[in-house]
DNA sequence: GTCTATAGAGTGATAGAC
DNA sequence: GTCTATCACTCTATAGAC
């Protein structure tokens, strides 16, 4: 499953063919079919399937739970930061956001950013954001994405970590803007 | 062009097979051929060049005028939300960001985010953004990207005009809150 | 005749499914 | 490994403008 989420983040959906994945991965097309009679398809979601969970249990979860809501900000921002490696990683959820898996995945894909918003806005709001702490949510959540793009382009990891640091401080911000109020 | 952008941007680099170019172009192989020598490859640098082409003259330039820097911030905003219809077009440098398209299209992908980020830092230095001005305009041009994930995948293009709207304000920002102090 | 733009049959390679 | 479909691409033929 590792190698399959690797190639399906390094080639994209039309880039990962059977031949590079059965060559990745060590097994015969058989074997391949053998554990995935639907074929590429039921790979990519078997691979959809494990990333959302990860995130469901180490992200989504504990931005839910019962402690400190400036704890639950930052362990998000580190999980999420130890994720995708500093960059390193794509997030498949955006990579299948266009073209032909856009129809394949594009539900649950749309399923994954909107959990992440419904986790996190509440911790904003406990917070200090108010009213402003779904698009706030939104900010974050899209920043991230944004953050991964840049970095990948750049081929910098440390901008990936500046920009989430970035975003990290704007979650706590309005405490220390109100003080200046 | 138009199409042929349309085709990149709705079925990314792999997913625009040389029939779809042909059927939507209206187009036969010959003709394809007889304008792009190169095939595919060539169809999408003509396209990266006009796309990049609209965005030096449109965005890039424009922030390096010698107007007020407020409404240099504010034009931007303004062109790129045009230009990416408020979050239903694809950037393509982004979309050439990941798989086989990254060999072929990496560095001038690069180029084309850090001319904008060089672009508008000075602004929002001027702003009064001081050190923070390159952080800050990193955490914008990656904020549009994240903007147009997002709304892509919700399929909400008022979620586009929000968050560009939370970035405009960024920009202005440090005014404001150096008032409060 | 020459040039540019056109169509589309045909090439080997490779795709995903089985 | 075998299947058919499709891939990017090449080539030949031909249209009309000058």
């Amino acid at each position: 499953m590792p190698v399959l989420a690797g190639v399906f983040g390094d080639l994209g959906w039309n880039g990962s063919s059977l031949s590079v994945i059965s060559k990745r991965t060590g097994l015969g097309k058989g074997s391949l079919y053998h554990f995935f009679p639907r074929g590429k398809t039921e790979m990519a979601e078997a691979v959809l399937d494990e990333v959302e969970r990860w995130f469901q249990s180490n992200v989504f979860a504990p931005l839910r739970a019962a402690t400190d809501a400036r704890a639950r900000s930052h362990d998000m921002f580190a999980q999420t930061s130890k994720y995708f490696q500093s960059g390193r990683r794509v997030c498949l959820f955006a990579a299948f956001s266009l073209g032909e898996e856009r129809a394949l995945f594009g539900s649950r894909v749309a399923r994954y950013f909107s959990d992440w918003i419904d986790a996190l806005t509440p911790v904003l709001r406990q917070l200090g954001h108010g009213d402003d702490a779904r698009g706030l949510a939104e900010e974050i959540v899209a920043g991230i994405q944004g953050a991964l793009v840049l970095s990948r382009t750049s081929g910098d990891t440390r901008s990936f970590e500046r920009l989430m640091s970035r975003l990290e401080t704007a979650a706590l911000g309005t405490d220390s803007l109100e003080m200046a109020r």
